[in-house]
RNA sequence: GCCUAUGUAGCUCAGGGGUAGAGCACUUCCUUGGUAAGGAAGAGGUCACGGGUUCAAUUCCCGUCAUCGGCUCCA
């Protein structure tokens, strides 16, 4: 007999060698149908897996990670077993779970593709197999079978990763007249699949490598329930309509042209005034902190960027050089702020008491993003970073970063932006050569970057290789309408680029001392975080923010005039307004796709006109009541005065 | 840059070898003085761009550009 442990911490007995399933079924019978997989000592089981030694086990639904996890996993094998009575001679990468579902890398062979219109096809053939019910077992297989036995199907992608394996963990899973080279856990058989589609299809190159063979990979997602997947495909229509490119053209905030080139937004009126209010409100809070507004030219000259290290890093693969007529120069589009602002520090010389110095600048630059990169306002190759670079001495860094933070914070709770998560981007360990500087000096950074999150209780992810060149950065991403992950604010502790520029300050003991320079940016860019704010807000934001805050509805043609008084009135008291006097354009085109939008509806008659009043509903409350046109631009006013220093 | 898909009216989309259709928006008129409206009529398109096949191409083929979803990249 063996002990069986359960989260609650009761023990009961079973015989040696029981399964999971049997142990759920022991407790009751509706139990064992909705698990999935088990929790055996912290590892992840398949349900049929005997356990032969006393053991804590946990019991996991389709609700858990664990449960979804195995469930996707047992469907992109589904998926592959399909596969290959399809497209005979196809190859396979790897299937793994992933978020939402699963996907599986696949060789379909010279000449063969897989589209997306063979995905019928294919679901046809997973539900069938489905259908039959097939068990899957678990098998383990010495590296040495493995080899031959993947070997023979010719499966060479597979033998790699069996290569790579240490021989007696090697494991394989079967099912039907397919088998998978898998760690496991997965579902006892395939009827549990009892809803499943297939999402999309895309290259990816094996093992993440550009410079090796592109494989296709076919994304699709299961359920253990019909209405599951209807519920799921709603969400994702649900997400649609809060993409910010779509919000940003009914909102009339930016848009592209074809013949400006594109990834370089334009920025409409509306989105005009929903950006400088953002950027007004930053200055504030910067110059709260000890900011000082800086402006840099757009170009500069080559050699800067070679100075930086940025032209031997990126020079290939930015907006080439632009050339003077004679005398043979180079200009480079800039494609950051940092080179400029550390001139702006050369320009005199400095003492310790100059420090931190705080330069910022609202700086927009020029990056030659892969086309296929480009994404609405989240990924373009022109944009305008809320930079700033701090200089100061070694012992300053802690303290400043500190303060960076609390901005960043300042920021993303005034936005409601409550799901942030951070990430620590160090080095890559195993390719150093890709960084500038010395080992102390990113030691240093490293270590001052992980010390502040410690001290100041950040939970922070850490990922190695996503370091900049020059430095490590502390991240923090925010997930737009459909969850894919954009990082936002950033900090960077940089040793590097004072020893480049050869920056210096005179300290106290009349010695020269090179500065610490941190770079940040809370919002990131503009151009992504409004993007973020509208798929946050589904195109909602708060008053303060909003493009118009009112408009003004005449109920007759007769009170245009009055109307129009109105709005001038506002105007004075900068509320931003839209009057729809009926025989505007403007007007008629609000009235469907923006009134929703627009927080106060201003409704002017006789009544109003004779009183110097107008009436008043508000969105989502319904009708407030009459007022004067001043008593409402004053709360109005204070409304938005105080939601923009709630940050103080 | 690579793989997949898409590009038709301002917007959302249908269609399909014989020079175009719907709904909403737009214009005019009517109705309604409290309106996040109702009715009638009208206007609006080199079917992304450039080649080719054809008596005939928006439709089929090739290329280019742009866009969606991924991969790679992201200072």
């Amino acid at each position: 007999m063996i002990k069986i442990t359960f989260p609650d911490g009761s023990v009961r007995e079973y015989a040696k060698g029981t399964t999971a399933i049997e142990i759920a079924e022991s407790i009751s019978s509706r139990l064992a149908q909705d698990i999935v997989a088990a929790g055996v000592n912290g590892d992840t089981w398949d349900l049929t897996r005997p356990i032969n030694e006393d053991a804590s086990v946990k019991l996991y639904k389709w609700e858990d990670e664990e449960g979804k996890h195995a469930f996707w996993h047992s469907s992109a094998h589904l998926m592959a077993e399909a596969l290959q009575e399809l497209y005979p001679g196809i190859k396979f990468g790897i299937g793994p779970a992933i978020e939402n579902g699963f996907y599986y890398d696949v060789d379909p062979g010279e000449g063969v593709a897989i589209k997306e219109s063979d995905f019928p096809a294919i679901e046809a053939k997973m539900a069938e197999l489905v259908a039959k019910k097939e068990s899957i077992v678990r098998q383990s297989i010495s590296k040495g079978e493995a080899l031959k036995m993947f070997e023979a199907r010719g499966e060479n992608y597979k033998t790699e990763l069996i290569s790579e394996l240490e021989d007696g963990t090697i494991t394989t899973y079967t099912q039907g007249a397919f088998t998978d080279l898998c760690r496991g856990p997965h579902l006892p058989n395939t009827s549990y699949i009892k809803a499943l589609k297939l999402m999309s299809v895309a290259g990816a190159y094996w093992r993440g490598d550009e410079k090796r063979r592109q494989l296709t990979r076919i994304y699709g997602i299961t359920f253990p329930k019909k209405k599951m997947l209807d519920d799921y495909l709603v969400l994702l229509e649900e997400a649609k309509k809060r993409d910010h490119r779509k919000i940003g053209k009914e909102l009339e905030l930016f848009t592209f042209s074809q013949n400006v080139g594109q990834g370089l937004p334009l920025w409409l009126p509306k989105g005009t005034q929903l950006r400088l209010k953002l950027e007004d409100f930053l200055k504030r809070i910067q110059k709260e902190y000890g900011y000082q507004q800086v402006m840099t030219p757009h170009i500069g000259n080559k050699m800067l960027y070679v100075t930086s290290g940025h032209y031997a890093k990126y020079g290939k693969d930015s907006f080439q050089p632009i050339h003077t007529p004679e005398e043979g120069e180079e200009f480079l589009l800039k494609p950051m702020n940092c080179p400029h602002h550390c001139e702006i520090f050369k320009a005199f010389p400095r003492s310790y008491k100059d420090l931190p110095l705080r330069l910022a600048e609202f700086g927009t630059v020029y990056r030659y993003e892969q086309s296929g990169e480009l994404h609405g306002l989240t990924r373009v190759r022109g944009f305008t970073q809320d930079d700033a670079h701090i200089f100061c001495s070694p012992e300053q860094v802690k303290e400043e970063f500190i303060k960076v933070m609390d901005i960043i914070h300042i920021i993303f709770r005034a936005l409601n932006f409550t799901d942030y998560e951070a990430q620590i981007s160090l080095r890559d360990p195993d390719n150093k050569e890709k960084y500038i500087g010395t080992e102390e000096n990113w030691n240093k950074a490293e270590a001052a970057i992980i010390e502040v999150c410690q001290e100041k209780g950040i939970k922070a992810r850490v990922e190695l290789g996503e370091a900049a060149f020059y430095g490590p950065k502390l991240d923090f991403m925010v997930r737009d309408a459909l969850g894919r992950r954009w990082q936002l604010g950033t900090i960077q502790v940089d040793y590097n680029l004072p020893d480049r520029f050869e920056l210096e300050y005179v300290g106290a003991d009349n010695q020269k001392h090179r500065p610490v320079m941190i770079h940040r940016a809370p919002f990131g860019s503009m151009e992504r975080f409004v993007a973020v704010l509208i798929e946050h807000t589904a195109g909602k934001f708060p008053l303060w923010l909003v493009p118009d805050q009112a408009i003004i509805l005449p109920i007759s043609e007769k009170f245009n005039d009055y109307a129009w008084e109105v709005a001038k009135e506002l105007k004075k008291q900068d509320i931003r307004v839209l009057v729809d006097d009926r025989n505007e354009k403007i007007g008629r085109k609000i009235r469907d796709n923006e009134l929703k939008k627009i927080p106060y509806m201003l409704i002017v008659g006789e009544k109003e006109a004779e009183n110097g009043e107008i009436s008043i509903r508000k969105q989502g409350e319904g009708d407030v009541g009459s007022m004067k046109i001043a008593n409402f631009a004053a709360i109005l006013n204070e409304e938005v005065e105080k939601q923009m220093n709630e940050w103080q």
